[in-house]
DNA sequence: TGCGAACGGTTGACCACCTCAATCGTCGTG
DNA sequence: CACGACGATTGAGGTGGTCAACCGTTCGCA
């Protein structure tokens, strides 16, 4: 990096700029998180651009599709989102005829959203994208690794207090 | 899963809001990331809120008073931001007179950014809460499993291909 | 039974943030 | 020394996150 100390044969192969590693910011969960989620939707929206997704339209049609029948209420907690953004993203999709609102039986206030056929198969084509995105991402670890940051994160994710 | 059925006795202590995690979307790393940062940041902007920062800002301070001095570029590089909104960051916080931005004599078209005395001082204390905000995310994890949380998080966000 | 509080969905406004293109001064190379 | 590349800056345009208010529905409770 710098400009005139030549490579140091002893440097481990690091694809990353690298001076700044030195920073102790770099210990900060939320800084790493941050960093690794910037790396990776890139890549993931790229890829899901080809079907017109995006990564939050993308989750919303999963549920949509997982057979679970999620409210958006629902919905937005579980992905963390406000209910007026699942509005958005439902409206979208439902524009597109891939999932439907479906008034819930037992309480008329909520609607239960589900994939059409439509919906399935592209939902499907885009899990594909989703992955293949993903491999690259975790190219830098083992498939132990990979299962294992999986379990650590979900841990996180969902068990941590509000 | 049915509506019908008592709470299960053998069911592990989940704090989420669980009824979705059978869908398969709980294995998308970017999904996992997203929800995991949504989870930690509240918290740290929470903590940080306080000494008039949040997590993009303490970041920058944070470089800015690692003893590094970097350029710019070179943070917007690390945290993988537009060199623009590294403008806007280090405006704020110049105006608050906790970093300096100091011509490069080696090049003068960039600028190096340091931390002041003032916000060498801040930035211990926001260090101090970021580390309290990010030990009530992780709480679900040993010691050992943050470092290797850490560990893997590192390698994906760093060595991971462009 | 009926009343009020709470809830799910929706809308709209507002602010933070991201991305991009264009500009200016500076650097490096040929 | 001229030209292409680069760092910082500005501004525009689009997206996403947050919040308050609203309507219809449900639930707790008197």
């Amino acid at each position: 990096m710098s400009p005139i100390t030549e490579p140091d044969e002893a440097t481990p192969v690091v694809r990353g700029e690298s001076r700044l590693m030195e920073a102790g910011i770099v210990g900060d969960i939320e800084f790493l998180l941050a960093r690794a989620r910037a790396v990776g939707s890139v890549r993931a929206n790229q890829g899901l651009a080809d079907v017109g997704l995006k990564v939050r339209s993308y989750s919303v049609l999963a549920l949509a599709c997982s057979g679970l029948g999620p409210s958006q209420r629902e919905m937005a907690g579980f992905l963390r989102l406000d209910p007026s953004q699942i509005v958005a993203l439902v409206d979208e999709l439902e524009r597109r005829e891939l999932v439907a609102r479906e008034p819930d039986s037992r309480d008329r206030r909520s609607k239960v959203v589900t994939g059409t056929r439509a919906g399935r198969t592209l939902q499907t084509k885009a899990a594909r994208m989703v992955r293949t995105a993903e491999d690259r991402s975790l190219s830098p670890l083992s498939e132990t690794e990979r299962e294992l940051l999986r379990d650590l994160l979900r841990r996180v994710a969902f068990e941590s207090p509000t």
